[in-house]
DNA sequence: TCCTGTGTTGTACAGTGTACAGAGTGTGTA
DNA sequence: TACACACTCTGTACACTGTACAACACAGGA
């Protein structure tokens, strides 16, 4: 990551450099998906045998490891670390940012929850998180333990709305998958499910950008609920398409 | 799932049940973890032909979603739907059962949120989750949005649980797991990263018993924030080991 | 200069999902 | 009762996977 030239080895140079192998299996699946991944198509796309790649990735599960902390890396972290604004809104717009930069690369969000995130990357945004919710004025402990909460919710919510998808990007856009939910929620048989049949609408939403944002500031009132006073800031939701303005109906009662 | 004997068909029986694929997929998975799951592998064990499986299944891929939603109905719902106990202690006790459930099974938590999860069995928890927060007082709409969060939640944290181990069942248990984060953070670089370096024994246990009920209790929180009166029960903690006491330090102030 | 560690190649193996053709089987209909 | 068809299961086969192994090409340190 940070090592530009370390002591030179013995043997030929490396035709390569990591970051573009990296380069390539993310272009590979932006391009084909999750099942186009390969060691093979990897190093074909680079001009190599497939065994060359071994020299720059100890093994198949390593390289899906090092794309996840790439797309990662290309959250816009300065969203979160940014000192003008207030918390909330930093982590919001972040969280938002982040998610947007998952769903252009639907089949690296594939990967997220199979492979542990102990990347710096990954760290970065642990730690980014910690000061933005110590800022908010909980204690060291209590903000740690928000920011794993944060974590969880951010990124099980990408995942599971990519999981509904071939994971092919582009991603059909939010309308259409919120239909296609709609439909199957609406064949079922509704004898058995009162409250799903009376929520379809609702829950054919549950992909939509405002349920994630309402799910975030849910959990975000529920990690400072005990610090007073609870602040009274306008709950930004940036970029939401603005369907459902009743999204904030269940708020503080400060 | 309930079709005991449908119409009889032509041609020689069925020498299987659907349900015996899925036994003998499960036990695979539970024996030599995710990577020995193979259409071939069940097939042996059933004793037939890999392509005879075919008859059964579509396709690898929905082998893998018949298993998800077996271990799904694994859990206890009952701890959800019993009238009895207060909605708060329905939803906590439940979802701590399928947390215990999914990490009998790791194999299968990692599957949970690699295919949409649109089974009878996902159904009837988010329904019997509505019903929860109904109770709770929320608004159809508002219950129908918690539901979704819960399942983010609950669903993410285990998948994030599981994705740091290799999936082969059983598990280290939780102790062990914890420090082996613990000296995998140690083992960073400290100045970079204040807020990291003064959390890690705080880190080591995002993946704990406790993290995984302060997190829901968050959660839930923010949910009925709005509602008056916050109600001031004792917060359950099933079967929670003991350690640290001061989970829930950070209480409403009623 | 040689030695030695490294990058890359070619070959190879065991394993994967599943498509295809065919044989056997039992039920609904003629 | 006989036929035809729908269905299950077999055997074979293909294209593909991750990666181990041996051999060769290169270049820095002695």
């Amino acid at each position: 990551m940070s090592r530009v030239e370390s002591q030179p080895r013995r043997g030929p140079r490396r035709s390569l450099d990591v970051e573009q192998v990296v380069d390539a299996a993310v272009a590979i699946v932006d391009e084909g998906g999750p099942d186009a991944l390969s060691v093979r198509a990897v190093a074909g796309r680079l001009g190599m045998n497939p065994n060359a790649l071994y020299t720059y990735i100890a093994s198949r599960a390593a390289l899906e490891r090092v794309i996840v902390e790439r797309v990662l890396g290309e959250s816009d972290l300065a969203l979160l670390t940014g000192p003008a604004e207030h918390w909330r809104q930093r982590i919001v717009s972040y969280a938002h940012s982040l998610r947007e930069t998952l769903l252009t690369h639907p089949a690296v969000a594939r990967l997220l929850m199979t492979a542990p995130m102990d990347g710096p990357n990954a760290l970065r945004v642990g730690e980014e998180l910690m000061g933005a919710l110590i800022d908010a004025g909980l204690s060291p402990r209590d903000a740690g333990r928000a920011t794993y909460s944060i974590i969880v919710q951010v990124l099980g919510a990408v995942a599971l709305e990519v999981a509904e998808t071939d994971g092919r990007p582009p991603l059909p856009p939010e309308g259409a998958r919120i239909a296609g939910r709609r439909d199957a929620l609406a064949a079922i048989d509704h004898t058995d499910w009162p409250h799903t049949a009376a929520a379809i609408d609702m829950m054919a939403q549950w992909i939509s950008t405002d349920q994630f944002h309402w799910s975030l500031a849910r959990l975000l009132d529920g990690c400072v609920y005990s610090l007073a006073p609870p602040e009274p800031e306008p709950e930004p939701e940036p970029r939401t398409p603005g369907a459902h303005a009743g999204a904030d109906q269940a708020r503080r009662r400060g």
